[in-house]
DNA sequence: TATGAATGAGGATTCATTCAT
DNA sequence: TATGAATGAATCCTCATTCAT
């Protein structure tokens, strides 16, 4: 039996639906908050009724794990691929690994989810236990790898990797949320390419062994830009 | 008119009721956000009636503006006497600016409110607004007054300052929602003062200038501890 | 235009349809009321898609329409027919009235109709005006046939048949009732045969005009059973 | 500390809330069952708001089995009291138990319940239970005792005193659900006084030993009376 | 005819806010 | 001041009904 292609369409689209939903429902639970954020928005967003949510899924609790599971596995999957295959210094792991967050993550709106977890980890610990085994311990141990390389080589100086990591990770972490709070109130937007550029620059010259030659990361400029002082 | 010392007493009971009041608030909405925190938890984690909260604050909405300004008058007071009363380098201003937002915000309930206004920017623009020129221009025209100075001396590379502020300031924010994020989730609790330690180690010798001596944070090990590799 | 044999069984379980939802409605109508039933329920309990039951049943109050009167058609019918053909006492007549309601509502699910008519009376005046009009009112008249016959021969004691034909009836809806309401609480479940036989002999012995002789309905026994007693 | 008489007013007020509520609602249960009751109407039917009903009441279910437990207990208290108090013929302890239930519960609103757990009984099987047990159980042991002793004492037959006992009160049931389903229906309105007394007549007279003197009920006319055939 | 996805009015429940005491 | 009972608007969720296929 051979479907027509308005059939096709229909079953698409019913296939689609979910993430249709789970995609607004992100960009308004991040936005908005949880609590704050209302079914009929939801809905109201992804161009459909309120009754519909609820073929998909059986609650608003129901919705928002959703959102966080089907958000954080692409990411968990895209991330593990890129340690093994790389030869090289630790340094251009690093810079890959950041590269490959933010083409993936970071400027994607799945970015949100880390400022969504933060805010909701109070009201959801399960997911939040979740959350941090299955993407930031998981992100970690990505960087953890590369970091520990760097320090068996000598390219690095012998710190405590797990603080080491914490700080190569917060300034990312920080550029997701900030994307989703504070951008607004800038009137200058925060440059997300330079400011990961000067997060590589100062951190791999921070963590580089005496001696070693001075890391740079490409658009790092030395001298203060025109305009950029308040 | 004068005061019996009863009355006194009971005097600064009265005056003391606002702060309680936030206090209990600031608790609640830093662990449960704006919207899922009742009024009728912050009046009873205060031990008052729901009634009596009307009677210091005319709405939710007033409640938490109490909160913020309240929880941040202090803190900004505080920071801007520092900066001025300082002989000594850039990095010597730095590690003391950081040692002091610890003392004053970082290990108090003040913390909470960086998570909070993350969670609400979205919900209250002009708060959001007020607590980024208020609090957070104001914290980076303090960290930029000493990275300039580092840059002019020759202590520091001259890379953009403004990058570079951001970059000392993600991580004294991300150890502030941590506390009240995913700490819990962690069963080996991260150690602030360590954490803070390795920062500016490894910020301080990133902006380092070549040929510069390098810096060396107090309690920084330079041999992974034991237990400490996941 | 002739049927081939497939059309004609397709036709008739076409005609089948209407009765086999009514059927599937009964049962949950019964069982949790009007309103407490969903339509996906019945549609499921039928084996059809909710759909389905719109292209037989307008709305649902009209499926509860039809629910009463294709359960009360055959019942009314099928009684009227019993009186007439009768010779005999007048207790034997009631006896025989009370044995063919036995088998052709007591025990089939149609006695449902009476739990759910005495539910939904309030929501339904009409439907109750109807039932009361065609059900009740027609049963009554046979059962008072039957009553006034033995007054007037001097049978039964001469009593409001009114009342005595209201007490006559009153047993048997119980009975209809209970075998769906309380009956799954009874450990040791009602035995209907002998709860009427037991009603037969005590309403006609009742009635029995002083000096006649008494009635007897088969199964009475007149000393207690072991195992009977509470 | 004395009370003001406003104080207690209010505080009298207080406490009788929870009697009010459930009174509005057993009527409303009763007249349109559970689930097509809506809480506004009931508040309404009460003279408050929809939300005080959330004062004193958790849900709709908690409503419904405060109205069933709050119209059982004193229905249970009472009859227990009279039969052992009782000398006389097992006859006449049976009217007096009949006509103690009509006063205390078969006139009242309690009277309801009958229906109420009569279509409910599916949906709250435990309540159905409970309402077994405590009400119906309890009921027949009541009555059981008097016609064991009729029995014993050889004024009544030897019959099985279970079927007995509830053919005994089926008619009662009967008579609680007229009123509240198909009395409306009834032009000339069932006298209920007239219709126990028939039922006792004709059940004293069904369970009488042989020989022994005919029992009678007070107002039972032997005539039928003008107007009453139908 | 049959399906089941989609709709949206309706009802249970929550909670910020008011106000009589 | 302080209380907490009362309110009703707002929100989640259900389900009868529609309709494209």
């Amino acid at each position: 039996m051979t479907l027509s292609r308005s059939d096709r369409r229909w079953a698409r689209r019913k296939e689609a639906r979910p993430a249709e939903l789970t995609a607004a429902a992100l960009e308004l639970f991040v936005e908005r908050g949880y609590s704050a954020t209302r079914l009929d928005d939801v809905a109201a967003r992804a161009g459909v009724s309120k009754g519909t949510l609820y073929l998909y899924f059986s609650s608003k609790e129901e919705l928002f794990k959703a959102v966080v599971r089907e958000g954080l596995l692409p990411v968990i999957e895209r991330g593990e691929r890129l340690s093994e295959e790389h030869t090289g210094s630790a340094g251009d792991l690093i810079r890959r690994l950041i590269r490959n967050w933010w083409e993936s993550v970071g400027r994607t709106p799945l970015a949100g989810i880390a400022k969504l977890m933060i805010s909701e980890s109070g009201n959801f610990p399960e997911i939040a236990q979740f959350y941090y085994q299955e993407v930031l311990t998981r992100g970690h141990r990505l960087m953890d790898a590369a970091v520990r390389r760097g320090m068996e080589s000598g390219e690095f100086r012998r710190l405590d990797p797990d603080f080491a990591v914490r700080l190569l990770v917060a300034p990312l972490v920080m550029l997701s949320i900030w994307r989703f709070s504070f951008d607004f109130c800038d009137s200058r937007r925060l440059d997300p390419q330079q400011y990961l550029d000067h997060h590589i620059d100062i951190f791999l010259n921070g963590l580089r062994a005496e001696g070693g030659k001075p890391a740079r990361a490409g658009n790092v400029v030395s001298i203060n830009r025109k305009g950029k002082n308040k």
